[in-house]
DNA sequence: TCAATCACG
DNA sequence: ACGTACGTGATTGAC
């Protein structure tokens, strides 16, 4: 039911008319079932010459790989949908008739006189897709719009867009599947409740085009949304499609050797501690740390709610007593078993035999993409034994090798090409070890008497930078003390005076007008930059330097993206993973130098910087090899 | 459902 | 004198 509606009884009627009108008070939706294969010809005859119609499927699971389809709902018209029952299940439940309707509801998808508007159109072309239908042309998708308004919005539901911008509640999908353990799947929804439900999804997000496209327009956002964010969707669906074979034999095997590791370092805990407990528990781990062995605490965890047990906890800890490297060890192996090991290989579609994440491109606020079921972008790398789970990534078969390809220190470079800071310039342009420089410069010595340590605290300073430096933050980070790490950061500055500047403007500018934009106008609200409160003013001027860097940084990946899933067309190769900086492909041998080339190519010249864009590339029979 | 922890760029 | 790195997602325990 309508939001207002709900409101008129239980208020006076004399208020409930001060009401803003919308349109469903005036005119009440008109809702359709096409009940026999003649009606959905008549209707998809009259929708082939619309400008746009508004598309939705209906099906048995999330998982768009999995599911299967149940109905398709289309609108061309605010407060009108049609529903289109192709898979209801329960007794008696009418049909059209499967292959004849598709046949006829391909024929419309793929009109490209029609443009297509979806909620989430990624989910839609990945379930027709399993059917041989495609949709084109996708003229819009709310749920993106949504996002490239406002990134920092959390939801971008079509539950949540109607409330917000009609006032409008949904029909909760709960009413007709329930929820929990009773929960069942859309098949076996009657097909008059079906309608209601599926043809409101069509229609609203019909009418949020309406709502969100000029706002688009109006803040500049066309380019960013039409010729980026928009085309980006059929990149994804066709990434998450192919997806990432793994070797779960190889994984069985590192499971058992982890499960054996796991009982040694456990027995030992227990030893030490006098009796088993569980060591997950950081309630019960700190019982043992701190009153047990009466090791010093230090300090409180961020919600204050107990003393920290983290892992800069117990290696201080670590010189002290032999405990505390034990659990790290313990934390270590168990993380990796529980999070990679184990969980993965049930990710593992039956069909294609390869993991299908899903890359979701409405979660972050900066403009990066996000992997969930499972995130492929933090597979581990930074140790040896986590380096093991990478080599569980494989080329699809004997004929595929993967090709790694990933940019060299480019948000470094987007800074340089912001500030135009003539030092780091001449270190990019120069090809130069930009932190060996950084050292040099820093440390007023000569870039061949740049000792390891130095160059490591140039890379964290680096980093520090890009993060919105601050000089706590510089010396919890590296070997330098709180005062080391300011006179380091003052010498920075002056070698690099133009970031300095650079920075001070970005905060200027966000100060004034309340966001920050991207190179390609992507744009993040930070109305927190001018809080009275220090902290939160803090916090939102990292962010002011922070956002235009890595936000940059993704829109140049997303650029790349789109020109070689253009230039592979027809190739047997496919990209199969994106992580922030890098691009994973699985490569036909056949294609390889073909491959090589359009990437080097696409990623390079995706954005033209004041300094060169550098990108590495590494070939391999696994994703460890290949970088 | 939240908090703590830790995997990644 | 403030209290601090930027952006994510999954697992686990505790309520």
């Amino acid at each position: 039911m309508e939001f207002n509606n709900l409101l008129k009884q239980i208020i006076p009627s004399d208020e409930a008319q001060a009401l803003p009108e919308t349109p469903s008070r005036d005119k009440p939706a008109v809702y359709t079932t096409i009940s026999s294969l003649s009606e959905l010809k008549k209707l998809l005859k009259r929708l082939s010459s619309k400008k746009e119609v508004a598309v939705d499927t209906e099906t048995t699971s999330l998982d768009p790989l999995r599911a299967r389809l149940v109905g398709v709902s289309l609108s061309d018209a605010a407060t009108t949908g049609y529903y289109v029952p192709l898979g209801h299940t329960g007794e008696g439940e009418v049909n059209l008739p499967f292959e004849e309707a598709m046949r006829e509801l391909k024929g419309f998808l793929e009109d490209r006189t029609v443009q297509k508007i979806g909620q989430n159109i990624k989910y839609d072309l990945e379930v027709l897709h399993h059917y041989n239908v495609e949709i084109e042309p996708v003229g819009f998708d709310t749920m993106l719009a949504s996002y490239v308004l406002n990134p920092s919005q959390r939801q971008h539901s079509l539950d949540f867009l109607a409330l917000k911008h009609f006032d409008h509640r949904m029909q909760p999908i709960k009413d007709l599947i329930g929820t929990g353990r009773k929960q069942t799947t859309f098949d076996t929804v009657p097909v008059n409740k079906a309608t209601a439900y599926a043809a409101e999804d069509a229609d609203f997000t019909f009418r949020l085009r309406g709502k969100l496209a000029p706002l688009i327009h109006d803040l500049g956002l066309h380019d960013l949304y039409y010729h980026l964010e928009l085309p980006l969707i059929k990149v994804l669906a066709a990434m998450e499609e192919a997806g990432i074979r793994v070797d779960a034999h190889y994984l069985a095997g590192l499971s058992e050797t982890m499960t054996g590791k796991l009982e040694t370092v456990m027995g030992e805990i227990y030893e030490i501690a006098g009796g088993e407990f569980n060591i997950n528990s950081t309630r019960q781990l700190a019982h043992v740390l701190f009153e047990k062995l009466s090791l010093p605490t230090k300090g409180k965890t961020a919600k204050k709610t107990g003393y920290a047990t983290d892992v800069r906890v117990l290696q201080e800890l670590a010189g002290l007593h032999p405990f505390p490297q034990l659990v790290l060890e313990y934390r270590q192996l168990s993380k990796l078993k529980s999070t990679y090991i184990d969980a993965i290989p049930k990710l593992i579609n039956p069909e294609t035999g390869r993991v299908h994440t899903s890359f979701n491109q409405t979660v972050t606020a900066t403009g990066r993409l996000s992997s969930t079921d499972p995130n492929l972008q933090n597979i581990p790398v930074r140790t040896e034994e986590g380096r093991q789970i990478r080599k569980a990534f494989v080329p699809r078969d004997d004929d595929h090798v993967l090709l790694v390809a990933d940019y060299s220190q480019v948000e470094l470079r987007i800074l340089a090409h912001y500030s135009e800071d003539p030092g780091l310039i001449d270190a990019f342009r120069k090809g130069e070890d930009i932190h060996t420089r950084t050292a040099s410069e820093v440390y007023g010595v000569k870039p061949d008497e740049v000792i390891p340590e130095m160059r490591r605290a140039a890379k964290t300073a680096n980093f520090a930078v890009i993060y919105g430096v601050t000089a706590y933050g510089l010396s919890q980070q590296s070997a330098l003390n709180l005062d080391e790490a300011r006179e380091f950061i003052d010498t920075y500055f002056e070698r690099y005076p133009a970031i300095r500047t650079y920075m001070d403007s970005t905060m200027q500018f966000a100060r004034d007008n309340g966001y920050v934009t991207t190179l390609f106008n992507r744009r993040r609200y930070i109305p927190e930059i001018n809080d009275s409160n220090h902290n939160v003013r803090q916090f939102a001027e990292r962010t002011a330097i922070n956002t235009p860097i890595q936000g940059t940084a993704a829109d140049m990946i997303k650029v790349a993206m789109i020109r070689i899933h253009e230039k592979m067309a027809g190739m047997r190769s496919k990209m199969v993973l994106q992580v922030h900086d890098e691009l994973v492909f699985d490569t036909h041998k056949s294609e390889l130098e073909k491959v090589r080339k359009i990437v080097r190519v696409a990623m390079e010249k995706a954005v033209k910087l004041k300094v060169p864009v550098v990108v590495d590339l590494g070939v391999g029979e696994n994703w460890l090899d290949a970088k």
